[in-house]
DNA sequence: AACTATATTAAAATCGATTTTAATGCTAAA
DNA sequence: TTTAGCATTAAAATCGATTTTAATATAGTT
């Protein structure tokens, strides 16, 4: 048999040589990811092997070497010889991501507003960040690939305040437990029927202009109180 | 064939059901984990599968499983498509972890002190944990399955330490932050001769004396100072 | 009926072979 | 000498079958 038919991508290594084919693990991750946190795969579901290797029509490894990844983002739980399921999702826990990001975030705008390094690049990019943000309109659903869509410039402004503590390790937590928060929105636009979206434009701006202002303290009095007004956005009903 | 006697673990499920039998990835996970923490699988080595398919007599999917288990664990690195590594460590990770350490945790031991639920039971269990601590002699080799080692009842007392502050993601960081620095101390007493162990026995004492006083303040600048002192003892040299 | 023990079924976990990709070595042309 | 193209090798990634385990159903006993 030819083998070159037979591969994955075809053999177009040698038309363009820069060009990256992730593996089928690689791709699967990422769709798993985009299910779980659109709340398109509910909290609880058990995630079976063999449904899971019918629907991305791939093998038992990678789908396996997937669901372990997923388990690191926790949005999904193992029980040892048992398998694996969507992780459950609870007020409680809810209200804990909420308490811990402002814990997090509160120290790591401070960290960031106190790195002079690169301090004009940083407040420039805060600047166009906002400005994008603002003139994009907000869509219910989730498409992560669409780099100008609302919620991925939205996590790109969150994450850039909170990027230059110099700690990689503060940078992925924020990064987890922003996608945590995410994912209880979705839940919830998906359970309600008319989800109210909040108007957050203005409460950026206002952030904003404090960070550029150079006032510590107030900026992260703000970015507090942004997070919790969502929490009156965001109840679950179980 | 006897399918009995094939089994991994014999079939003892009806001699004693309550026994919990490990998956093979799981038993692999803990294996690579302490060669990873102990410093005896050096920075930068290449963990080829075929290689740990021999050491470890199992197959391609365990091995694979546990490896993506540990870049969780921020011990072991990958590639797509070029395959998994040792991570690796220099002065400025170390540092890294040093400064989140300190802000993560001061922020877990001031909830944990604020923390009224079971105040008292909580208190008991440092005072336990610290008397253990004193008298067991510190060793050299890292044995995490010995539970009366001091390595182990040392985690615990600085995990319980900041153990209240009702956040799991919290929790699970420190643990993170902790199993990171100690590796640091591993690499280290590897590659020194004569590695002077720090006496720390008083610095314990000290937090836990304040930490029973209630005094918020100077229970974290303590634990700040202990942390920082051990950032004399670790130098990487790369 | 309730409680064990056994048989059956379903799903997780594992294995070993195969395929695909990346790294290396080789050859020939500029 | 360098460099592009091809062949070889080594390793990662994948696949599908098999084995092991857990969950469920059934039958037999008190």
């Amino acid at each position: 048999m030819n083998k070159t038919i037979n591969k994955k991508n075809g053999n177009l290594k040698n038309l363009s040589k820069e060009v990256f084919y992730p593996s089928a693990t690689y791709k699967v991750y990422n769709e798993l990811k985009k299910s779980l946190l659109s709340g398109e795969l509910t909290p609880g579901k058990k995630l079976k092997i063999d449904d899971l290797k019918k629907q991305y029509k791939t093998g038992t490894n990678p789908i396996r070497e997937s669901l372990t990844l997923l388990i690191a983002d926790n949005l999904v739980t193992k029980i040892d010889q048992k398998g694996f399921k969507v992780s459950e999702a609870t007020q409680e826990k809810f209200n804990e991501i909420l308490r811990t990001r402002i814990w997090i975030e509160s120290i790591a705008l401070e960290e960031s507003m106190k790195n002079k390094k690169y301090r004009d690049q940083w407040e420039e990019e805060l600047i166009v960040l906002n400005h994008r943000l603002q003139k994009t309109e907000r869509s219910t659903i989730y498409e992560p690939e669409n780099q100008n869509s609302w919620e991925v410039i939205h996590k790109k402004f969150h994450l850039k305040l909170t990027s230059r503590s110099n700690s990689d390790f503060i940078n992925k937590f924020c990064e987890l437990l922003y996608d945590q928060n995410m994912r209880y929105r979705y839940l919830i636009i998906k359970n309600k029927k008319n989800y109210k979206k909040r108007k957050v434009a203005v409460e950026h701006q206002e952030i904003l202009n404090m960070v550029l202002k150079g006032n510590i303290e107030k900026s992260k009095v703000l970015l507090i109180k942004h997070y919790e007004n969502t929490s009156n956005f965001i109840t679950i009903n179980n």
